[in-house]
DNA sequence: ACCTGAACACCGTTCAAGT
DNA sequence: ACCTGAACACCGTTCAAGT
């Protein structure tokens, strides 16, 4: 296969999913259908259809390419960081980058029936897991010097922050933006 | 109107409610068509349009009456409780209920987009505000002395009580149950 | 190989006609 | 007044036919 057709594949994949998160943002994702998508990239049904099986296909092109790309952020923080630390940094990707809250939730939603948007999302979280544990191993070992235990530090940290940057993007999701470090200050307030 | 024609018709609409909470345990939000709540309740279509005038209507129907039933748990209990005790017995609900996380967060991810659910969803979360400030209250006059210094306290408490409500549910919605009290200290633990 | 757009099965909703 | 179920506009998906 030329590199060309390749390039080009991809570029027209993009094309449609940039229309397609065009449309998500402007009605959601129950009311998106695939003739909104086909008026807003001004192609036709079989062409988004050569390029992508299904629209759940497209959902989860949409969730690995564009919903999670800065994974690499959290993997690139060096030296001692702390949970609170590395769920500041989780959440600033929102504000950062402007990824809506919204489009994430209503995904999670979806996710909830099964099928392969399921399988998608568990693949992402997994990988957002082991970013976690190597951002929050240094931390870790300060805390004990018996690396099993260290292990079971960095697991607990992991089963607490997940959740929190749930809440985060629930949270601003329904409830309109908030400073993420606002609200792990609010968090650690109301529980100490 | 006689008083036998009013249960009636709420007997009606709450077998309509039920047969689509079936459903919607069995199939999701996205796949329970009206077809499948037509054959589920044995009614016909026309049947179910009389009681619910759309299925956004219905869906707001089992939100008020059958998601959040139980916020005058909330309002009953007496004493000094504090946010932490607060967030546990409200979490308590989902597993003592069998309430489905899952369905809880399938509603907000459709609430994103705006319209009468999105509307229903602000009141219910207006309510569960007002029954936490309650609850809080004594706690946060044990605080502080100074009535102006309690409220703002309970006020800050909400804002990080409800979103950490919503990372529980969000949380257990993909990940499977998880009990309440381990999730709590299980933040707490990690945040410091 | 990519693309077109009519055709298909199914969706939520309506409404004339029944009781 | 409640209920029936055929009819309607629209949905996601397919596929013969074009380039």
């Amino acid at each position: 296969m030329p590199r060309v057709t390749e390039k080009y594949r991809k570029a027209r994949r993009d094309e449609i999913a940039l229309a397609a998160i065009r449309c998500l943002e402007r009605k959601g994702v129950h009311d998106t259908s695939i003739a909104d998508i086909v008026e807003e990239s001004g192609l036709s049904t079989g062409a988004i259809y050569s390029h992508f099986s299904s629209k759940v296909e497209l959902a989860r092109y949409i969730v690995a390419e564009y919903l999670f790309p800065r994974l690499d952020q959290l993997e690139r923080s060096a030296g001692m960081i702390t949970p609170r630390d590395v769920l500041t940094t989780m959440l600033a990707v929102f504000t950062d980058t402007g990824l809506p809250p919204r489009i994430v939730l209503q995904f999670w939603g979806e996710a909830t029936i099964g099928g392969e948007l399921r399988e998608e999302m568990l693949r992402t979280v997994a990988r957002l897991r082991s970013a976690l544990g190597a951002a929050l191993m240094p931390w870790a070992e300060l805390q004990t010097s018996d690396a099993a235990a260290a292990e079971a530090l960095v697991a607990d940290a992991i089963r607490a922050v997940v959740p929190l940057a749930q809440g985060y993007v629930a949270n601003t999701a329904l409830f309109g933006p908030r400073d993420p470090r606002e609200y792990v200050d609010s968090v650690v307030a109301a529980l100490t």
